[in-house]
DNA sequence: TTTATATATTAACATATGTTCAGTTAATGT
DNA sequence: ACATTAACTGAACATATGTTAATATATAAA
């Protein structure tokens, strides 16, 4: 029987969260048995009781990457409806990324991300699906209804969105960068809402 | 005295050349001495002979991560000067930009910069210099000028030149990504120029 | 030819890592 | 009270890593 089934889970919890900030840290490889152990309180063979090997709390935390904030914006907000709103609409994007780029527990993720890109396919497949395939496919969409209504000059839709997300990316880049090493990020504080502001002047319609 | 200058400045060379390769592979970590000596063709003890430690040999490969084929560019062609030209200026340093997406060698220095961005802060400050301030800045200068001349609507320079950059450096990190798994780049073949057409659109001044 | 020296090899070291296993602890169900 | 069992510790293992020491080899200078 479960002795402290509250204990159990908050250990395998504690696990996934100091492996979680570890792997962010030093990558995958970095992000030892050991250490993690000791940042649980515990010795490294316990860990052996909550998880088959290091492996499988790695792919643990993996499931996490596949779960895209952004997706549910998309899905609450579908461009062929709202898109019709024109600039709101992207302001509206612009500014989840924006949310995203400061919250804490979504840095980690993306920073692991990042740390591994190079090294491990699966996650660049992801990083590849949901930077350059998902959100641009959705802003496609959204430019084709606003290209529809009216709001914006003609051209390709999907050229038109990658022009739109390519500086969200970059920023959300910076700022992590900036924010890895304690710099300050006020310079990119109001980027976001200006980046809107700069699109929309080059492809809106001034009637 | 030197048994073999020739050979022995060969097998330094081949050290780097492995290292390098395996770095933009692995990583730091990953490329262990052992790869490295096994890839040259000696035995992992004779790598001392040329380098001081495994640090010694990542030091100088560091080096090469510094000089910026951009800078030479932006030293031939100056904004102060050459910006004039226009939508002729932003088309040259797309292409430049372009080509060294498909050169491999650079590709290879790239790789080692994203590889080791999120663990290594010097890297990222060659990073962060580079593709934030640096290019930033020379490109400001370059819209500045072309907003004197009329060009271009006017505006903020800094924030144009970001948004210029921005989509370059989108596509070529997608260009990199999708090398690494023998993926198909031809969608990506024209999107550099396709960038320049859209951008300008978005600021020039029609006369 | 002999000598000196750069460069290589073989072997070993100290350490870090992932993993296993025998035994201990403490809470739970009977 | 007692047995059961999840969760933990301590110790060890096999392997990979960076580095060093002792030794061999081959070439250039004398």
């Amino acid at each position: 029987m479960d002795r402290d089934k509250q204990t159990t889970s908050s250990t395998k919890q504690k696990i996934l969260d100091a492996a979680l900030d570890l792997i962010a840290s030093f990558g995958y490889k970095g992000a030892s048995v050991r250490k993690i152990a000791k940042a649980v309180g515990i010795r490294e063979s316990a860990i052996y009781n909550h998880f088959k090997n290091k492996e499988e709390i790695f792919a643990s935390i993996m499931q996490n990457l596949f779960v895209s904030p952004l997706d549910e914006f998309f899905t609450k907000k579908p461009p062929q409806i709202y898109a019709k709103r024109g600039k709101i609409y992207l302001l509206e994007f612009a500014m989840n990324i924006k949310i995203l780029s400061f919250d804490s527990r979504h840095e980690k993720l993306f920073r692991i991300i990042l740390v591994e890109l190079m090294q491990n396919e699966k996650i660049r497949q992801i990083f590849l699906q949901k930077f350059f395939d998902e959100y641009i496919k959705h802003l496609s969409n959204a430019f084709f209804v606003m290209m529809q209504e009216g709001l914006i000059r003609s051209g390709d839709p999907l050229l038109m969105a990658q022009e739109f997300f390519a500086p969200l990316f970059y920023f959300r880049l910076h700022t992590l960068l900036l924010r890895m090493d304690d710099k300050s990020t006020t310079s990119l504080s109001t980027i976001f809402e200006k980046h809107v502001e700069f699109f929309w002047e080059g492809v809106a319609i001034s009637s």
